[in-house]
DNA sequence: CCGGACGCCTGTCGGC
DNA sequence: TGCCGACAGGCGTCCG
């Protein structure tokens, strides 16, 4: 489910609402997600008060006033906010009191998500040491993706999905982004210039700025923090279009597979 | 080191 | 109607 702008969004939806709250009581499925629960899960919550809410790739990075809890979607995670008397989610798995009566849960039917609390700084946390740059920081620059990518044989696809190249994209801003900059799925790291580079630096900035001003994609069940759906599926251009007409050129947009995962692109208009 | 395949799970959808 | 396979927004691991 959640890329970058998805996950974003859902940050962006707890933040003015759980910062300061205190967690007053902690109920967990004890089902195993993609990792164990930490030991002392209950101990190391109670009590706790939200100090910061950010976003690293698609991790949410949640500070207590004493200690951190790191959290990924997985494909079909969910992370919502329910007043008191709101019904609870099926295949919910983690369920947090807070001192208002609200309460934060995490649910998660696949279970390819997971969470982990540490006391170490976020920099240090084993998941987040090897990602790359955030693509709408600085640090991410034409530059940097030419360097990344010169002397992979890899199709641009594949490394974009590869999250030491660059942070938070996945299947759906792939495809969108290629499609914007005219770049083929298909084509190999090494032969992309320095300029094709910077138009597709360009794209996936744009993408994921546009697909988050409008609360990220529904495609089946993503939903922000406060149960609404993104609507920047509405905008899609390539993603899940085969056979459609190209909206720059007219031709039709083809499917294929490249790592058993679907691509969408105009053969005709994006340079292959 | 690199690249590709696989597995982890459940839910949904299309074809027969 | 029901069953079965394919497929879905991610990602770490394993093997050649």
């Amino acid at each position: 489910m959640p890329e970058l702008p998805e996950v974003e969004t859902v940050r962006r939806g707890l933040e003015p609402l759980l910062c300061g709250r205190t967690i007053a009581a902690v109920a967990c499925s004890g089902k195993r997600l993609r990792i164990p629960w930490p030991e002392d899960l209950h101990r190391r919550l109670t009590g706790r008060r939200f100090t910061a809410i950010q976003r690293r790739a698609k991790y949410l990075l949640l500070d207590f006033d004493e200690g951190r809890m790191l959290c990924h979607l997985g494909m079909s995670g969910c992370l919502r906010l329910l007043r008191a008397n709101d019904p609870l989610p099926a295949h919910q798995h983690l369920l947090l009191t807070l001192d208002d009566g609200n309460r934060l849960s995490y649910a998660d039917p696949r279970r390819f998500g997971m969470i982990d609390l540490t006391d170490r700084p976020w920099e240090e946390h084993c998941l987040l040491r090897h990602i790359g740059p955030e693509p709408l920081e600085a640090s991410f620059h034409d530059g940097h993706l030419h360097e990344a990518v010169r002397h992979r044989n890899s199709p641009i696809k594949t490394l974009l999905l590869d999250s030491s190249v660059v942070a938070g994209i996945g299947n759906i801003y792939a495809n969108e982004a290629l499609f914007t900059a005219s770049i083929a799925p298909t084509r190999r790291g090494s032969d992309l210039t320095r300029e094709a580079c910077r138009r597709l630096v360009d794209a996936i900035r744009s993408v994921l700025t546009r697909a988050i001003a409008a609360g990220g994609s529904t495609i089946r069940d993503f939903t922000g923090s406060d149960g609404r759906p993104g609507y920047f599926a509405h905008q899609f251009l390539c993603y899940e279009k085969e056979g459609a007409p190209c909206p720059r050129c007219g031709g039709t947009i083809t499917r294929i597979k490249q790592q058993g995962r679907a691509s969408f692109f105009c053969p005709d208009c994006q340079e292959a």
